[in-house]
DNA sequence: AGTCACTGCTGAAACGAATCAGCAGGAACA
DNA sequence: TGTTCCTGCTGATTCGTTTCAGCAGTGACT
């Protein structure tokens, strides 16, 4: 019903399949030591089907019914491609169709670091729904290695790059971002143009402040924590929410009891607070440490969680869930925030999003 | 001195920089919304020094002197790169070089989880310094989705994989990545045959019961955390390093207080041994959540550390720095596992490396 | 004058897929 | 008996590199 025209006489019946494992050995005496077997490539599979290397293309490609392949050709392709376990080489088509599935992530600390590595694994799994894969690199906050990354990345032409740092911040992003598609993950344009995403940081704030009125704590109530370099948007964002809920519920913060974001800063910094006489009815630490170290001091002055003195923080650790009491904690959605990015960068999506975070419900209010 | 022979016709006088920016775009109105602007290939840099790619390629890639390029040429192709800031696109080098510069890492639940994110970035910091990138992905424990994944890396072309789990295990681990060069991290194959990096666990046992003996504390000491599963190799191997420790100061563990690897089931299992009258002049603790479960225990029975109670822990995370006091754990040194497993993978190194856990000093012996 | 070696390059063929343009052969129609 | 249309394919080109094999031109030597 069909002939064979491929180039290399084959004809119907198809080889023997030990034939070909060793006919892609083009060249004699290379049997490399290690690395890669020769893979079994188009041709291989047309030419075991009996077809032309295009028609095996436009099956495998789906593209059968649009190209008017027989069912009869269909089939022995696809049957050729499965006995020969057949892959097609990456590299080979993102050179022809200019499209890699892969997605470049940059990052400043986000691997390193204990604390936001979820953004990476929501990321990892979007990518992976989106038949996509992940490059990841990371600049240390280093600009030299950003520009070198960056490049790097658009070199190996990825389809778009996702753009991540630690703290929620505003940045100004490297020029060269703009030459792909960027979506920027838990940070934002200052320019105001790149897509990108964010949690809630002002609602996040008003959440806070909400569960500790819900408690019935609305005076001498103390924010712990450092007011933060000016393009961390987190800190900013969070207080106005708490401010604006306080306010609403007609009464204020009582003050602020600064301190680095960490937990023995925090514990010195309540320790002062306490030995000098402070009392507070409840905090509103900036994180989970801080709450940690204020849970130390606390105990070192006979105090009461949250008999004496509610807490919530900002987080959502997992440490939030260790301490004695369980810590009332808003939380930054990391993985999501991960893989909305990706999807973003997939689907085209524009605008800055600002993902809910949620309460994560403790004993400590 | 020297003739031009490129095929476009062209003659010495080097071309106006504008035009070969726009002769690089061959069909007429495919002007790409967002997407990369066509990219200077070799053949413009070619072409703008008057020489072939040929030539071009060879000087681009160091081989001059070994072609017996002029010096001449040389410039001419170096400078015409630099003003069009050329960059090599490595799809296509990666076809005909099969080699793509890439490192996949496959990891169960490493990049999510915020224990052992390090690993991830230390390979990354390696994989940076030896030229290469890496992709990343994350099996979440699916043999199915491993499999995917592997099959994706390996049609990338990637030039070796790193395979590597959360816990320190024996893994038997997927045949297909036989088919590249590959090397475990934190993990060892069943077989014996893969190379691979593991941190010293029989040695970070002995470390941590020498640290207790070294304080003199020799009795009533106890292991806290639980008997693993068979697979996994920290929990034996540590046992015997403390136990093998213990013998040669003369004295021996005095039991093991039972619990799973977290916090909250730590504090349960310290509490009822506490509870039904236990006393233990030393805890050797799993983990450092292990540990931090202990503490809370220790201070609701008003038992003081290290006064009372002496504490050693392994793993060397932030939480040991923030419990009060300061606890005294071997560490797993992620980051260099990390490091070491490209760098193996880099160099062909053989065999199963153990890298030292050294001993972070806290206030809890 | 002829051979030779050397210098400084270049043409063309890969690599493995995607895709445009077109071509036999048969059926349908005038 | 042509012409046209449809079906089911295929050849050749392209993507941007690397690299093998070879080729003019020059000077040195016999």
């Amino acid at each position: 019903m069909w002939e064979a025209l491929s180039s290399n006489e084959m004809v119907s019946a198809p080889p023997r399949l030990e034939a070909f494992g060793r006919r892609t050995n083009r060249r004699a005496g290379e049997e490399s030591a290690l690395p890669h077997t020769k893979r079994v490539t188009l041709s291989d599979v047309a030419a075991m089907a009996g077809v032309s290397v295009t028609t095996a293309s436009y099956i495998l490609n789906g593209r059968s019914a649009e190209m008017r392949i027989s069912g009869d050709a269909e089939h022995r392709v696809r049957s050729a491609a499965e006995r020969l376990s057949y892959r097609p080489n990456r590299n080979a088509r993102s050179l022809r169709t200019e499209t890699t599935a892969t997605i470049g992530m940059i990052s400043d600390h986000v691997a390193s670091g204990p604390y936001a590595s979820a953004m990476v694994s929501g990321a990892s799994a979007a990518a992976r729904a989106g038949d996509h894969v992940l490059i990841i690199g990371e600049t240390e906050g280093d600009p030299i290695i950003e520009a070198a990354l960056i490049e790097e990345m658009l070199d190996r032409r990825v389809d778009g790059i996702v753009y991540v740092t630690l703290a929620t911040t505003q940045v100004a992003v490297p020029a060269q971002l703009r030459e792909t598609r960027t979506v920027l993950l838990n940070c934002v344009d200052v320019e105001g143009t790149l897509p990108g995403v964010v949690p809630d940081e002002y609602r996040g704030g008003r959440t806070a402040a909400a569960a500790l009125l819900a408690a019935g704590r609305s005076e001498r109530v103390f924010l712990v924590g450092e007011e933060a370099a000016p393009e961390v948007i987190a800190e900013r964002e969070r207080l106005r929410g708490i401010t604006d809920e306080l306010a609403s519920a007609g009464t204020a913060l009582a003050g602020t009891i600064s301190c680095r974001w960490s937990v023995t800063d925090a514990y010195a910094a309540m320790m002062s607070f306490l030995d000098s006489g402070g009392s507070a009815s409840a905090v509103v630490c900036l994180n989970d440490r801080i709450a940690m170290g204020a849970y130390e001091a606390f105990a070192e002055h006979g105090l009461v969680v949250p008999g004496d003195v509610s807490a919530v923080a900002f987080d959502g650790s997992e440490l939030a869930t260790w301490l004695r009491p369980a810590l009332t904690s808003v939380a930054i959605p990391y993985a999501e925030l991960g893989s909305v990015a990706v999807e973003m960068l997939l689907d085209g999506t524009g605008g800055v999003r600002r993902l809910p975070m949620p309460l994560l419900a403790g004993a400590s209010v």
